[in-house]
RNA sequence: GGGCCGUUAGCUCAGUGGUAGAGCACCGGCCUUUUAAGCCGGGUGUCGCUGGUUCGAGCCCAGCACGGCUCACCA
């Protein structure tokens, strides 16, 4: 917050001082409520003038100040309880002078509590008669324009507090993504999964394909990154006989930032040992769709002008035929690695040299990923970008995975586990002579994760999903910031 | 990191090289069922920052800061 003062913020403190002297605490610690504001909305909002006068429902209401119209020796004002908003008739003559003098130095943006009887006003709107008001929290600063509310999206990821007092549509979309998330819990709890933790703070940076974040513990005088995925950690506990588990919790990918990305993220993963990736479509399926009617009560999704069918099947397309639809490229040709190579440096020649799977990457991402509106499974895309799965059945090329595409966006990643511990180490080393040719994404070698495989995994089925793009997707906002409470910023000064 | 755009009052925004504006909010006054309450009066400002051009810069130029879009990278 700047030192400066602007008249506003010293009008505000001036009231603050003369509440204090004329013995009032602007932040006391006791706030007895009879109801929350939304409770006294939502059990009186049908109730009949008569009914509210007969009943004489005395109540008292906490809340903050967001509007005022003063007339002489009456005041209505509107708290919210950041749910729901109340109207309160404070009146000279039932107040009292000198609780309504005071009230004078009561301000748009305190938070007060309010005593008296339900009434309904002439014009029908359900109210409270004051006939006690109380001051809970003095507002030092003035609320932003009450007809728009907060627009400056800096302002409104830098002082979310503020987004959140003005922006009804900003407090939906952050109670959406906690409804989103019970409802994983629930779904997975039902179905016999146990939820852990794993590690954040890891000694080998595994699980994804991503530079990580470095950091150093001092007393073991050891280096140690923030996780890029906790899939290594949760397969150890499948090896331990924990044969369903998943995780929702924070990646960290040092990567740029962008309407889809956020340095950090939060990933569900969920891990289940016997099955495979066509058993982790099918339950995708039923989570999507579970999801969408239980909390917008439908399967369709309006998102950026598209609308969007989450019912299922699914479509499901392999991704050589999804790169010859999107591309151009003739399926036959997505076997010719030169050619590949060819068309992915001619669209990314700044990545020169690409390798055959990376060149595949690039023109996935490019030319057909933007065109998957519909959710899609993309199946079996190439080996060399999938370390940590099992190759096809029909193609040792292929890796046993899918990726399900939505709005353009890559919103699940799952495969068949790959179990052996030799070929995982050869996968490895494979990764390691990228990271040689200059790919610091490649993915490091973990011997303490291959001898974890060493003791048997057994045929499991894992997947993730990215919590912030399924809410983007679900609450139809384009940007990963509005989904998230407090995006990553550069410090201001 | 590149390109484009933005930054003016507490907030939302106008502003055409020549005395900084509006609405809300705020301050003073009137008003006891209002509700984007109303009426009268008041402009409260480091025009993001630093330089430059000019008789004169919110406006033109350069650099910097922060943000947005986009490209690059990633999920």
């Amino acid at each position: 917050m700047s030192e400066r003062k602007s008249d506003q913020d010293l009008a505000r403190a001036d009231k603050l001082r003369r509440l204090i002297e004329a013995g009032v605490d602007p932040f006391p610690r006791r706030a007895p409520r009879t109801h929350a504001v939304s409770e006294v909305v939502a059990s009186l909002s049908g109730a009949a003038p008569e009914d509210l006068e007969a009943r004489r429902l005395r109540v008292t209401v906490n809340g903050r100040i967001l509007s005022v119209r003063l007339m002489g020796k009456a005041v209505f004002f509107h708290i919210s309880d950041g749910c729901s908003k109340l109207q309160v008739y404070l009146r000279a003559e039932a107040v009292g002078p000198e609780a309504f003098e005071r009230f004078r130095l009561f301000d748009i943006g305190d938070i007060v509590s309010v005593s008296g009887e339900v009434f309904r006003t002439r014009t029908g709107e359900l109210t409270v008669l004051a006939s006690g008001l109380g001051l809970l929290a003095k507002c030092l600063h003035p609320l932003p324009e009450k007809w728009h509310g907060l627009q400056d999206v800096e302002l409104r990821y830098r002082r979310r507090h503020l987004d959140l007092i003005m922006n009804p549509e900003a407090v939906r979309v952050f109670r959406l993504r906690s409804a989103i998330v019970a409802h994983i819990r629930r779904f997975f709890d039902e179905r016999g999964y146990l939820e852990v933790e794993t590690p954040m703070m890891h000694a080998v940076p595994g699980g994804a394909l991503a530079r990580p974040f470095v950091t150093h513990h001092n007393a073991l005088d050891l280096d140690l990154y923030l996780r890029i995925a906790p899939e290594l950690y949760l397969k150890r506990l499948v090896v331990g006989g924990l044969e369903k588990v998943y995780e929702i919790n924070r990646n960290f990918r040092n990567e740029g930032i962008d309407a889809e990305h956020n340095p950090e993220f939060t990933m569900l993963e969920f891990y289940e040992a016997y099955a495979d990736h066509e058993d982790m479509m099918a339950l995708t399926e039923v989570l999507l769709v579970g999801l969408s009617r239980s909390l917008l009560g439908r399967d369709e999704l309006a998102y950026g002008g598209e609308t969007i069918s989450l019912r299922p099947p699914f479509r499901r397309l392999k991704f050589r035929q999804a790169m010859a639809e999107g591309s151009g490229l003739p399926p036959a040709a997505v076997d010719d690695r030169a050619e590949v190579v060819k068309r992915g440096e001619a669209i990314a020649p700044e990545k020169r040299p690409l390798t055959y799977g990376k060149a595949l990457d690039v023109l996935f991402d490019k030319l057909v990923k933007p065109g998957l509106v519909q959710p899609t499974f993309i199946l079996n895309p190439p080996r060399e970008v999938s370390p940590l799965a099992k190759a096809a059945e029909d193609n040792p090329n292929e890796a046993a995975r899918f990726e399900l595409m939505i709005a353009g966006m890559e919103i699940a990643n799952a495969f068949s586990e790959l179990t052996d511990p030799q070929e995982q180490r050869r996968r490895f080393e494979e990764q390691v002579r990228e990271r040689q040719k200059g790919d610091d994404e490649s993915h490091p070698i973990d011997l303490d994760y291959i001898q974890a495989l060493e003791y048997g995994l057994p045929p499991t089925g894992g997947e993730g999903i990215g919590i912030d793009r399924l809410t983007m997707l679900l609450a139809g906002r384009t940007t990963i910031r509005e989904v998230i409470l407090f995006p990553l910023l550069r410090p201001k000064e």
